[in-house]
RNA sequence: CCAGUUGGCCGGGCAGCCGCGCUUUAUCAAUGCCGAAAGGCGAUAAGGUGAGGAAAGUCCGGGCUCCACGGAAACACGGUGCCGGAUAACGUCCGGCGGGGGCGACCCUAGGGAAAGUGCCACAGAAAGGAAACCGCCCCGCUUUUUCAACUGCCACGACGGGCGGCUGAGAUGGCGGGGUAAGGGUGAAAGGGUGGGGUAAGAGCCCACCGCGCCUCUGGUAACAGCGGCGGCAUGGUAAACCCCACCGGGAGCAAGACCGAAUAGGGAUGACGCGAGCUUCGCGAAAGCGAGGCUACAGCCUGUUUCCGGGCCAGUCAUCCGGGUGGGUUGCGUGAGGCGAUGUGCAAACAUCGUCCCAGAUGAAUGGCUGCCACGUUCCGGUGCUCGCACCGGGGCCAUACAGAACCCGGCUUACAGGCCAACUGGCAAU
RNA sequence: CGGGGCGUAGCGCAGCCCGGUAGCGCACUUGACUGGGGGUCAAGGGGUCGUCGGUUCAAAUCCGGCCGCCCCGA
C-alpha cells in the first residue's frame, strides 16, 4: 500500500508544447473513450508522467473542464498504479468521457496502459529511438 | 379563480469517503535540494477560504500601463443626436415630451435639420416635383352634315295640300382656331391639403363649416412641448441607418500592456574625436567608368494623422572608451475596490450623502472535482376521495436527480443563453359578499 | 485572452461602395454531330444571398443583434 501510494504521489505532468509532441512518437493506442499516446523515456528511476489533450471541438469550457477532471481522477484513483515508471502518457478525450460510466472508463484506461496489442511497433519505435 | 402586465429575488440542500488551489499557525526537514542567475521547492496536523447572473459575446464607457506628446488653428476620419437630470464616463440609467400599438395595466420608438445645396424615387403612369404638357370638361368664333320651326322665291294644282330652293333662329354631330379649367384620367409606396355644402359656362380655398398645416400673441412649463385665441388661405411630397449641414465627443495601442532579475547562441547601444549630406556646374587626369580640387543654389529629406507656422528629434563612416539590450526562464503587475451588506436622510426616480459593519477567488497545460446515500422540487403512471368534469388533495411506483454555463488585470453598462421556482404591485373577466 | 477578416448555385468567385434586373467559369441535364467513347455546338435546370430584427415604397446591398469559419499576436 506504501509502495502503491507513493507512486500516485509521483504521477508527474506534462507541461510545455515540445514534451506533448515528444510523445506523440511513440506508441498510440486506441480505447473507446479516448485515445493513449505512450512514450518511453529511457529513465527507469524516475517517476512515470501524464498529460492530457482536450481539443476544442468537442465542447465549451465547462465540458473541456469535466473530462479533463474525469480522466484526472482516473488515474489518481486507479489507473496511476499501472504506469511504469519512465514513461510518458498523452492521454486525448473523446467526448464519451463526459457521460461514459466512471468505473468502466477506469477499467477500459487500466487496460490499456497495462495490454500492448502491438509490442513489436512498439520495440522498434523504441529502438529507433534509442 | 382564470388570463395578463411590470419590477425584484433564487439558481438545489444535508451527510459520508477519497482529493485539489491559495493562505495562516505549529513541528520536522535546512549548514538541505533544483537552477548560470533571478528565484523556487517538501511532509504531517489543525484552521480559514475557493466561480457567475450571466464569469459568455467582446458591443460601448472608464481605471491602469506603455508609445506619441511644445503648442495653436484649420482639415480629415469615426461616433452620438427630442428635453431635463444621474454618473468617473457612456451609445447606459431615471423622469418627462411627441409619435405608434393595446379594452386596460402597460409596451415600442437612432425622435436634430428636407424654405443651405446635391442626388435618388425602378416598373407602371398623362405627369415623380421651379408644376406644366397630354386626354378629358366648358365657353366663344368660323365651318361640315343633319333635324325642327317661322318667313319667302319658283313650278304644278279646283281646294286641302305638295315638290325644288333661299334666308333667319334653335338643337345635335364632326373639324379648325382662341380662351377658361385642374373636378376626373387604368397606375403607383407616394399625384401639389382631406370631407361635406355652396357656387360656376365648366371648375377651382373661389366662398363657408370641421379637421390638418403654417405664422403670431398670450398662458403653463427649467426645457422638449402643451393649451386658449387670432390670422393666413395651402405655400413646404418622400428619403439624411444617401451625400451633406448643425451641435457635442474622441491621440494610438492594449496585462500576450508594462516593470524588475537575467543563460547558451547571435551581436547591439551610448559617449567623444576625426569627419559629413542633396542638386547644378567649372577645371585637371582618363578611352570610359570614375577620382581629385573649386564655385553656385536650396537649407533640403524622414518622423511627430494631413496642411501651415514657429519648435524638437533623426539621417555616413572610421577610431577610441564604456556596457548594455532581446529570447527561453523567473518574479511582479495581482486585488481595499467608482467594494459588499445594513440603517438613516434628500429626491417622483436613477442616484447621492452620512453612520455602522465586513474583508469576500487569485489559478497559469490553468485549482472549486470523483463516487455514494437521503430529502426537497419537478415530471409521469396507477389507485382512492371531492367534484364546477378536468382540476384539487391523499397514498404508492418509475424517471431526472438538474437549465444556461467556468474567473484569467479590474470596474460600470448593453446584448445574448437559461430547467424550474418564489415574492410584490397592478390590469381585464367571472363568481360570491 | 486580445486584435482583424469573410459567409452569394455542387465548387471557386463577381455584384454591395452609389438600394429596384442576382451574374461568370467549371460541374449537372437534354438534344444534335460520331458505329460507340471522348470532344464540339445548341438549349436548359439549379441560389431561404449564414440567420433574426430595423430604416425605406422597396434590402444580397444600409444599420444593429446572434451563428459559423479563417488569420494574426507567446
Amino acid at each position: 500500500m506504501t509502495d502503491e501510494t507513493k507512486n500516485k504521489k509521483t504521477v508527474g505532468r506534462l507541461k510545455s508544447r515540445p514534451q506533448f509532441l515528444a510523445v506523440r512518437q511513440g506508441e498510440s493506442r486506441r480505447g473507446r473513450n479516448f485515445l493513449l499516446e505512450v512514450l518511453d523515456r529511457n529513465a527507469p528511476d524516475e517517476a512515470p508522467r501524464v498529460g492530457f489533450t482536450v481539443t476544442k471541438k468537442h465542447g465549451n469550457a465547462v465540458e473541456r473542464n469535466r473530462m479533463r477532471r474525469r480522466l484526472k481522477e482516473a488515474v489518481r484513483h486507479s489507473a496511476g498504479f499501472a504506469m511504469k515508471s519512465g514513461h510518458d502518457y498523452v492521454i486525448v478525450a473523446r467526448r464519451e468521457v463526459l457521460s461514459a460510466p466512471f468505473a468502466d472508463m477506469t477499467a477500459q484506461l487500466i487496460e490499456r496502459i497495462e495490454n500492448r496489442p502491438k509490442p513489436k511497433r512498439s520495440e522498434e519505435t523504441r529502438s529507433r529511438k534509442a
